[in-house]
DNA sequence: CTGAAAGCGCTTACAG
DNA sequence: CTGAAAGCGCTTACAG
């Protein structure tokens, strides 16, 4: 049915090596010759094939982006992500695979690793000790970081920068004249313990905050809906309430808000609310739409595929670190405080 | 590095066929071939090589989910899709590869099928001439839909039951005594034209309303948050307004409820609002979270995986149509007329 | 600038 | 029940 690498170099006239080396540009060809095989593979619909490239070459033009599944907080704004990292490695001539793990099982990992499909790999939402990354450090196998564990020296990783998220966050609070704020955050599981994006999160508060006179009161709310409204209860019996949120649990972000809504507290008449991490579609979900600190995730899985591709076709040496800045999105629910 | 067969069938004192079909199970074994092979396949942490695999064999093992890329409403429950495709190709031995084109590129999917890389492929958001099932009917290769075109005869499919999605959402309202419903349906653009899913959802509205007694108005609203307003702005300028919103907008949605809020109409004391196909997370985002009538998308991408690898493997024959009944759960924005 | 040939690591008829 | 061997469609040294 489909053509062959043979057919076309019978077409065009010329040895089958002539055509890959036509393909692939690793040699000098003649104008003509190039022509030739250009022409027949055009008049052949000729496509090579992906599994004789793979096992005869070194490359097989595959990448992985592995996510740890059975996480419990499924933001809304992941499939951007993938979608985003999918439509650049197609841009780049690679093709994305899917992954994905309990984040305990390991060994599952690094069985895929060593089928020898995938030429390197994306490790998403990584955590203080990823057991994901030793295994691909012993598997010599490339990879790249959406997130950064703890100990990241030697990795290549892409992460938001946290600092510059919680001093954006703290500094609209502080020009607001909130002075007492409500951290909403979240209380984590065995899986995530030491979290990186949480205590990073937590820890940009602190320089931010003393440096404004910015006063934090912490809440771990459970990473769900009721947990929410049980932070909002809390928040609320309060003798004397902070004036601002923020929230860095989207899922319990929204328990809050409707617990808000349901005690006859205006947002932001009552109280400013400001997130973290939070997509631009479910920030416009809520009325009224949220005020944001958010990295560009699109970006950021982008950056990601780039990154790896350079390090493949070896384009870059030395492992980069790179922080991608996040922007203050102001909409509706943050306001000056005592205003009506 | 990595072991080959060749290893494993030293080590075990057998032939390398032998080792094949001790993996594969094609020809009969006798158990202590069999165990001698297993322990050195354990000892030497053996894995086959993927690409040789599929070269030398008809089937790779690879499967490809296709979803149209540049869509403007990117719904929050997409990503579960994917995961749960995901998820269920690794349970039945598959990879899942991502693959996406603008909707018009369909020789783009077609130059993909003919690398040869996937047994087989799943396509996402079928409209209702979608040029991708040409292109996939004439490489001959499987494939199975998620959603249908117009002419879906021969093809296999799993869709939501449109009809029982809007004969529940109807009865839902006329339950609650609503006998005017402002439809907030979507424009379409030149790709969407004739798009299934808004045809089908509005048709099956039309005989449950006239069962029920119920008067339909419908208003199409851009794919957008301001959309919503606008369409928020259509609804209260009414002289004499419907007392209930059934939305298949999801991201207009967001706008009206926001809008209604800003206007000092209450959720659901004023109006009654109901949410066609939109996901858990995004229901509970709002306040009051909404109700809401929708498939389970993710039973619908784990079954669409399981129709795609049956097929691949012989264990069906004739091409199903399956439809998915979609669920009512009530939330805070629906309550009977003249509720208060 | 181009060709003939080995080899990638499997699967699967063909023999016995 | 098992083995020897051809072949899948490429890439890439090796020659010229």
């Amino acid at each position: 049915m489909a053509a062959t690498r043979d057919d076309v170099a019978r077409l065009a006239g010329v040895s089958s090596s002539t055509v890959s080396y036509a393909i692939s540009g690793r040699r000098t060809i003649s104008t003509e010759t190039r022509l030739r095989v250009e022409r027949a593979m055009a008049e052949l619909n000729y496509t090579p094939n992906a599994f004789a490239r793979g096992l005869a070459g070194s490359r097989g033009g595959i990448l992985a982006l592995h996510y740890p599944y059975g996480r419990r907080g499924v933001t809304s704004s992941e499939f951007e992500y993938v979608a985003a990292a999918t439509d650049r490695a197609r841009a780049r001539g690679y093709h994305l695979l899917l992954w994905s793990n309990p984040i305990d099982d390991v060994e599952g990992l690094g069985s895929l690793v060593s089928e020898g499909l995938v030429d390197g790999v994306i490790l998403m939402e990584l955590t203080a000790h990823d057991a994901r990354v030793p295994v691909l450090t012993a598997a010599r196998i490339p990879f790249t970081n959406i997130g950064r564990p703890d100990d990241a020296r030697s990795l290549w990783f892409i992460d938001a920068d946290y600092e510059a998220m919680g001093r954006l966050a703290i500094d609209h609070l502080a020009d607001l004249g909130h002075e007492r704020v409500f951290f909403l955050s979240q209380t984590i599981g065995a899986a995530e313990r030491g979290s990186g994006p949480l205590v990073r999160a937590t820890r940009s508060l602190a320089a931010p905050a003393a440096d404004r006179g910015v006063q934090i009161e912490t809440h771990r709310a459970d990473i769900s809906v009721s947990g929410g409204r049980a932070a909002f209860d809390a928040f609320d019996a309060r003798p004397s309430r902070p004036t601002a949120v923020l929230a860095f649990n989207e899922t319990a972000l929204a328990g809050f808000v409707q617990a808000a809504a349901l005690a006859g507290r205006s947002i932001p008449h009552d109280v400013t609310v400001v997130a973290l991490s939070i997509g631009d579609l479910a920030a416009d979900m809520t009325s009224p739409p949220l005020t944001t600190v958010s990295p560009p995730g699109v970006e950021i899985a982008a950056a990601a595929v780039d990154h790896l591709a350079d390090r493949l076709e070896g384009r870059r040496e030395e492992a980069p670190h790179l922080l991608v800045a996040p922007a203050l999105v102001v909409r509706g629910s943050s306001a000056r405080v005592g205003h009506r």
